[in-house]
DNA sequence: GTGGTCTAGACCACC
DNA sequence: GTGGTCTAGACCACA
């Protein structure tokens, strides 16, 4: 598990590690039971505190991404139930995106193109 | 213009605000050369401070969507210029986006659906 | 005795068998003098540390639900003695319970249908 | 704003001022629309850390009960909304205390009762 | 002045 | 050894 961290930037680093992960999940690279790091080696590898780690594991949980148990650490969890809430999420950030592209001179063709790529990965 | 902020979102207002004008220019509410309101009356009729409107104001300024003239106000720009810097954040944002509708068990037909509705929208 | 544990819920394994004893207790299926299932049949058919099944024991000894004794394991004992205790135990926990029904929106009468139901049941 | 703190109890502090947040709201001490003292002021005069009192707010802000802004601190908001969500909870640990209830001896008139003076308060 | 975030270091409950 | 909790102190973004 690789972090990439930038602490420069005014996204929380547990935002961070929480959308990495998220990614990792979403590109197979965890699969449904994986054990994710332990908090202790994540923070290690990533020379920060082991609260933010906590902190954006804690976020995953109640996301329903992942399942913690004191025996095994963090499992990671693919239920898909949630779609309603996800597809609501996303259709509200679509629209703005969509529109700053429209604005930028992004055309239909060329934003349809960019959505096949980012799920198609 | 109607301005709807939620007070209670993580979302920091002034960003609330300049989402929104983006939406309306994306939209057509707002034209190539068209005046935005003056900070002043935005900020009177949302009932917060000019600080706060003057924030929002300067970030579009930065990031092309409007020019200031201290006698005119904020006038729209839609130069399309910065075509590549929207591309990467858009690309960036909708490879997040895809993989949390992934997981969610989205398939990709619906998620390019909802890319097309928001463009059309 | 079939056990059915969230190794994800934040409440101990210990304490979700002995919740799951007392409910067993209270519904009569498990009558006073009965016979308790062994600590390692238990952990065995429940995939978990005898350990951890010995903790629950020992807190429904400690609460005087059953006594154990080396050559006939634990045995129940609806003794009934510590009346006074449980009514401060559960007069406390109702009271929070009774707060957040308020708060959302539960009457006086459903929530008293609901404790009749959960004493019947 | 008085809180009682237990220290030694195994239930953690946040969980603590939680609880008694949920239930001064219940009984009127706060209204619709009060804010809440803020997180330094709870902690200094609870003699914790901003971090705990932090800890609690974020719980109550994720529940529902109160929104936070960075004008104005925290609101109370009894939006009384997730009826079902609570019903579903309430009933379940009911279930728990209805069945301790039966075993100590307490008779379905007396718990019923003891449930009603909850409400009434 | 408000809440939000992060650190470095610690102790605890659980398994 | 795991996650969960807490501290004391700090800095930042926001309004």
């Amino acid at each position: 598990m690789i972090m990439k961290l930038d602490f420069a930037s005014s996204v929380p680093i547990y935002q961070q590690i929480r959308d990495q992960i998220v990614q990792a999940v979403a590109d197979g690279d965890y699969l449904d039971g994986d054990r994710l790091p332990t908090i202790r080696a994540l923070a290690g590898e990533a020379g920060i505190n082991t609260m933010t780690v906590n902190k954006a594991y804690q976020l995953l949980k109640q996301e329903g991404y992942i399942i913690t148990d004191r025996r095994n650490g963090a499992i990671v969890q693919c239920s898909g139930g949630r779609k309603k809430a996800v597809e609501k999420k996303v259709n509200k950030e679509l629209e703005l995106l969509a529109a700053e592209a429209k604005i930028a001179g992004i055309s239909q063709e060329e934003f349809l193109e960019f959505c096949r790529k980012a799920y198609s990965g």
